[in-house]
DNA sequence: CTGAAAGCGCTTACAG
DNA sequence: CTGAAAGCGCTTACAG
């Protein structure tokens, strides 16, 4: 309703120039605060932009330096605390570094995620931080690496791909929770996760194309193996994707003849839906069923018990991953790592002893 | 590591206009979009484009057009479900009407959100949606409607502004929830905020700079103030901002002699510390003390009890702002709207009924 | 339907 | 220290 309101034509380097009665390269370079330009001249220039309100356009700075500076981050799903705490680390350590973070949501569907990653470099991000959906189709990963802007991976890791990654301890974390609950008497263990499940049981842990799921669960495997329990690949449930979906896993796995009595959550929406579908059965935690989950979510610490948890450092892992791609960005020599974030098991009440 | 990370100079139109041996203007029409081309050129195009992998340079393209496909959103803190549930409802409409959105935090910071909003003019967002702060320092507000960028505010509105808001019904909301306490018997009941408390008590609800949390106590003062219960200001409690505050707030009000039967809780965030608060001071919720709690947070359905919330349909906020502001980007013609999102009251295990 | 030229708002050598 | 010119990679009239 405001008059003003019709964009008119900005302010731009020529009109603070002519106001300021110099060159447009005059009046561009103390604008963009490079060159040399004599006090007085100087101030006359920022007196007139000041007067225009000059606003500098930052895509045209961009189509001449060839830097935007903008960092962009696929992530697989916003609204879970792991990557929103994530962000934040990202975020921070981006902004600490003069750049800016521009975001985008996978859905973990690799469809979005390739879409994401064409449009951040057509938005010729200086560098992209990605939580791969999947480890085993890479064509467009591969891609941003030719189109010369670097890459970081979060929390999943790709060898194939030569490329730094930035993750958990996801195997000693797992084997630590593992170890734990055998310590307390565990001998049936579950391992629940929301990777979809392609078409019924898991017969082949390689096959999980989720690095960091995978990894926990070749720790959780070799743990249950070397303890000398039977069939541990059995205890590995995929598909808990939605509450009605883990109300299933659950109800199935505790109706089985040997059911478990501690369960593992691969993080923590599963860990919730996991709490809701025992409390909904009737099961109390920890008496009926142990369990542990991943991330130091909020909910984990006012339930009745608290829950037993992985506290995986996510704001670190993602100030690291940040700090990774400014390097890289600015091609500090540096040789491809993983960089692992260690993890460590905080013991609340979610666990029970079990006797002999 | 590898040799093909170096950024070589990418693709432009005129390379693939040299391949397809046409004219500069022509390959860009095949490759834009736009104007119109013979089928056949088109196919030479498109094959050389794909040969040689061009990706349209969306920066050029906005610098061209003067529009940039990005909306630009400034939100309190991401990392509060509120706001991570916003961005979502607000990223799926602007996706869906072909936006992208860049995300930035103000920590509810007023000088953080001014550079953001800075930033994001000087990348030239066709739109923003801002969470403002502070209702009552708008200035570089106006420099957004000056600068001819469409702006929608996002849970709190500013009237002198004239511009659109889409919050909640937050004194009906307030309303609402503090009848339902005394319809229960209660008879001291405290709201408590994160706010910044300006040197001790509340004085002047006036005073609240955030217009959600304004109206809330607005609506909780005139129901206790219709009820004919006594300073019903005296209960208003601000300054919630972390745990440690939020636990010296609690122990203030329930070591006063007239101590709140009932609290009020104006975010999820302030929600959980209380909740912490009321738990390490031994006293157990409904039986010592009721609460209610804005905001449907997923720790408030699993907690002993339940808490009984304010559905905020946050969702739906942040897909109606997007929607909104898509139309002021578009042009559509419409008179400047506080748009609300109602909100309902999700009764769970609490509230306590008190004996009279 | 196709092409040559100008322009978007900056930065970057190159002269002076 | 200051200026005139070219260039970044597109799109947009304007001719033909």
């Amino acid at each position: 309703m405001e008059d003003s309101a019709h964009s008119k034509r900005s302010v731009t380097v020529a009109d603070v120039a002519k106001a300021a009665k110099v060159s447009k390269a005059t009046a561009a370079r103390v604008l963009g605060g490079y060159g040399v330009v004599s006090a007085k001249i100087t101030d006359q220039v920022m007196a007139s932009a000041a007067a225009l309100e000059y606003r500098p356009n930052e895509l045209a700075r961009s189509m001449s330096t060839g830097r935007s500076g903008i960092i962009g981050v696929v992530v697989g799903d916003i609204e879970n605390a792991f990557f929103s705490l994530a962000v934040r680390g990202i975020s921070d350590a981006a902004r600490l570094a003069g750049f800016n973070v521009i975001i985008a949501n996978s859905g973990e569907q690799l469809d979005a995620e390739k879409s994401a990653v064409d449009l951040l470099i057509g938005k010729r991000v200086d560098g992209l931080i990605v939580t791969p959906a999947r480890c085993d189709n890479i064509d467009h990963l591969r891609d941003i690496r030719r189109a010369g802007v670097p890459l970081v991976l979060f929390d999943r890791a790709i060898p194939e791909l030569d490329v730094d990654a930035v993750t958990g301890d996801d195997q000693d974390a797992a084997v630590t929770a593992t170890r734990y609950l055998i310590g307390q008497g565990h001998r049936r263990l579950a391992y629940v996760s929301a990777m979809d499940a392609e078409g019924g049981g898991l017969t082949d842990v390689g096959r999980i194309s989720n690095s960091a799921v995978r990894e926990r669960v070749e720790g959780f495997v070799s743990v249950l193996t070397e303890a000398g329990l039977p069939n541990p690949l059995h205890y590995v449930r995929l598909g808990a994707t939605d509450q009605q979906q883990t109300d299933g896993v659950i109800k199935r796995l505790v109706s089985e003849g040997s059911s478990p009595t501690a369960l593992l959550a691969s993080d923590s929406l599963v860990g919730l839906r996991i709490f809701k579908s025992l409390q909904s059965l009737g099961l109390s935690i920890p008496s009926d069923v142990s369990m542990i989950c991943f991330l130091d979510a909020d909910w984990t610490s006012v339930t009745v018990p608290p829950i037993t948890i992985i506290d995986q450092r996510v704001y670190e892992m993602g100030k690291l991953a940040s700090e990774r791609l400014v390097a890289r960005i600015e091609r500090t020599p540096l040789a491809v790592e993983r960089l692992r974030v260690s993890t460590r098991l905080v013991v609340r009440g979610s666990v029970a002893t079990i006797g002999r």
